[in-house]
DNA sequence: GGTGCGATTGCA
DNA sequence: GCAATCGCACCA
C-alpha cells in the first residue's frame, strides 16, 4: 500500500525536507490520466528570508509567493526563460522556505533525470502547477524508499555563486551511485 | 515604460 | 565557450 505524504511532512525545517525528500517517490498525473512517477534524488534547500540564495532574499514578490505560504505546495518558476524548476514549500506561513527538486528517476525508469530543468521536463511540470497542492490530484509524493545516510552526500547549492556566505553552505543533498 | 539578468541546458 | 529565451525585479 503506497501512502502520500501529508501535511505533517512539509510543516517542517527545510533542511529536514530536504534530506528527507531524497527517496520519496515524485507523483504526477498528467492530462490524460497516466501517472508518472519516480525517485527523488537530489535536492536543495532554500531557507528563509536572510538566505542570499533565495528568490524570497529580497521579500515577498509576484513570483516568490508560494514560498511564503505553507508547506504542502509547489512552488514552479522558469528560469533562463527556458527552463521550468519545480519546488516544494516547506514550513509555516510567512516564513519563506523551499526545496528544489533537482533530480529524480526518470518515470520510464530508464536514465535518471538528473537536473533540475530535465526533472521538470520528465514529469511535465510547469508553471501551471504553481502553487498548487501536493495532497492534489495533480502532483503529490509517495512515501517511497528512504535512503540511508551512507549514501547521502551534502555540497554547497549549484549556480548560487552571487550569494556569498550562503553560497556556501551545504544546502545540497543528493543520493550517491 | 525600459533594461538587465537568472536556483540551466545542450551544442559547437 | 556560449546562445537560447522570457518573466520579472528594479529603476525612471
Amino acid at each position: 500500500m503506497v501512502r502520500k505524504l501529508g501535511l505533517s511532512f512539509y510543516e517542517r525545517g527545510t533542511l529536514e525536507v530536504a534530506r528527507d525528500l531524497l527517496g520519496r517517490t515524485l507523483c504526477r498525473r498528467v492530462p490524460g490520466g497516466a501517472v508518472l512517477r519516480g525517485r527523488i534524488l537530489e535536492a536543495e534547500a532554500y531557507d528563509g528570508p536572510e538566505d542570499r540564495a533565495s528568490h524570497a532574499s529580497r521579500g515577498p514578490t509576484a513570483r516568490n509567493a508560494p514560498m511564503f505560504e505553507a508547506g504542502g505546495i509547489a512552488y514552479v518558476y522558469l528560469v533562463y526563460g527556458v527552463h521550468h524548476c519545480l519546488n516544494v514549500v516547506t514550513g509555516p506561513r510567512g516564513y519563506p522556505a523551499a526545496v528544489l527538486l533537482r533530480g529524480a528517476e526518470s518515470p520510464d525508469g530508464a536514465a535518471s533525470a538528473v537536473g533540475p530543468g530535465r526533472l521538470t521536463r520528465a514529469f511535465r511540470v510547469d508553471r501551471g502547477l504553481d502553487g498548487a497542492s501536493l495532497l492534489g490530484p495533480h502532483l503529490w509524493l509517495e512515501e517511497g524508499e528512504p535512503v540511508p545516510d551512507r549514501i547521502v552526500r551534502r555540497t554547497p547549492r549549484i549556480g548560487v555563486d552571487y550569494a556569498g556566505a550562503w553560497a556556501r553552505k551545504r544546502y545540497r543533498f543528493m543520493v550517491v551511485g
